[in-house]
DNA sequence: TAATAAATATGTACTGAATACACATTATTT
DNA sequence: AAATAATGTGTATTCAGTACATATTTATTA
């Protein structure tokens, strides 16, 4: 580009986007809770035409003077006003006709959080929770990102201790397993759960028992101490250097 | 930005980086091959100044109409001729001042090539292999890029018939065990490492035989048809559905 | 050509996790 | 006080992961 002109905004703009930094990158987030036993997401009516009707991830431009690990968590906090979360990073989409108003390369992050902290009022900034089951359509290409991030999260649950992370401080192993069947869209064998969870070691007896339960109450246990990062955990892996010797 | 002025080159650069689509994005690609029974990278002698010395990862920004998953097997095919190669994406890096010439965010990807396919003459481009081992420091992130990549790679190997591509066509379970040893950075047991590999079913016996060893020559096998998917092999990981029931 | 060296090829016993499955206990409700 | 409904626990089986030793085949060398 060598051009001395004089220039009116619109066409500084048009330039500017086609022949410089012409790509916009965003964040979108794929906010999980556990809800009436089932896995939910937060979602967000369009604002665009082309979607008219469609929800969509939350999401945002990546800011110039901020890091892509930070943009997640203000929109977190913008949106939720929790800033305490689990998040992590997924995958990038960066199709060229994946954004009907231009070209947004997007990074997408799951995150987990505790409805109960959750003291938003929904209505008011058309934030839904939506069952994840029930989803069938999104804007943009938000349902791929959806599918990915939540097998992504599938395959975390059993090797890491994360799924607490939807989970209030104290619960009962029930609670939990009712959890994972819900992230993992399976019933599971109540005793062989429980001997697995215990051999992961990850959790702590509280020495107390369910109160507000009309049957039997249970023991509730919290996430094991040692195992308490609410952040984004780093994978070390050991299985897979001990799998063969 | 609400300003019609009249502005000179320079300044419209300067107000279209900062308040425009300032972010740049490029991928960087860890090409790895095997050779001399050791895991190599492919590097290039940095070009920046303040870098001079080290070397990094083979990269370039993402053009404004490519697919961003496009933009690694331009890169290859530009450094190395070679076009149906495996590549993975990985991760995105975008801290702030990660790169010392301007914001760049950047897709890392990893790939696996068999050199033997690689004609590429390497001292004309500056482009070198170095063995991961030996890689202690390297311009920007890239250090870290790579071990990340490292990483997802020893976690993938075990997982999915993927290292064959660092192999060619035909090869000996020796041959094998060597390469997954040096990608795993662990001795293996020959017995326990064929049982494994039989139980995957990836080989396909060839009924032929090594002719170029100095010792009693092994069985060659190339990869199970079944199983030759070179592009990018999504992910369905059964394993987690059924590690319960 | 016979003996040696070096690599290939293979099998078994042990341990531990994954799975399938049943009964006793406890608190609530009727 | 009896019935209900959930909690809490144990055992047998299968299969993969691991540790480990000997026979076989080819090339080399004496």
């Amino acid at each position: 580009m060598d051009n001395n002109l004089k220039l009116k905004t619109a066409e500084i703009e048009k330039i500017s986007h086609l022949e410089y930094f012409n790509i916009a990158i965003s964040v979108d987030c794929v906010i999980f809770c556990y809800n009436e036993k089932s896995l939910q997401v937060l979602l967000i009516k369009s604002d665009l035409e082309e979607y008219s009707g469609l929800y969509s991830l939350l999401g945002d431009l990546v800011k110039p003077d901020e890091d892509l690990d930070s943009a997640p968590y203000r929109v977190l906090k913008q949106r939720t006003g929790m800033d305490d979360v689990y998040l992590e990073q997924v995958h990038t989409f960066g199709s060229i006709g994946r954004h009907v108003s231009g070209r947004v390369i997007t990074t997408a992050y799951y995150s987990l959080i505790d409805i109960k902290h959750h003291k938003l009022k929904l209505d008011e900034n058309e934030l839904h929770w939506h069952p994840v089951k029930n989803i069938k359509k999104l804007a943009f290409d938000h349902k791929i990102i959806l599918d990915t991030c939540l097998q992504r999260l599938r395959e975390q649950v059993m090797e890491f201790p994360i799924a607490f992370n939807l989970l209030p401080e104290k619960f009962s192993l029930r609670q939990l397993q009712e959890l994972y069947e819900a992230i993992l869209g399976i019933e599971l064998d109540r005793r062989n759960f429980r001997k697995k969870i215990a051999l992961k070691g990850w959790l702590h007896d509280l020495d107390e028992m369910e109160t507000d339960v009309s049957h039997r109450p249970g023991k509730l246990y919290s996430l094991d101490p040692v195992h308490k990062k609410r952040k984004v955990i780093k994978k070390s892996k050991q299985p897979l250097v001990t799998i063969l010797t």
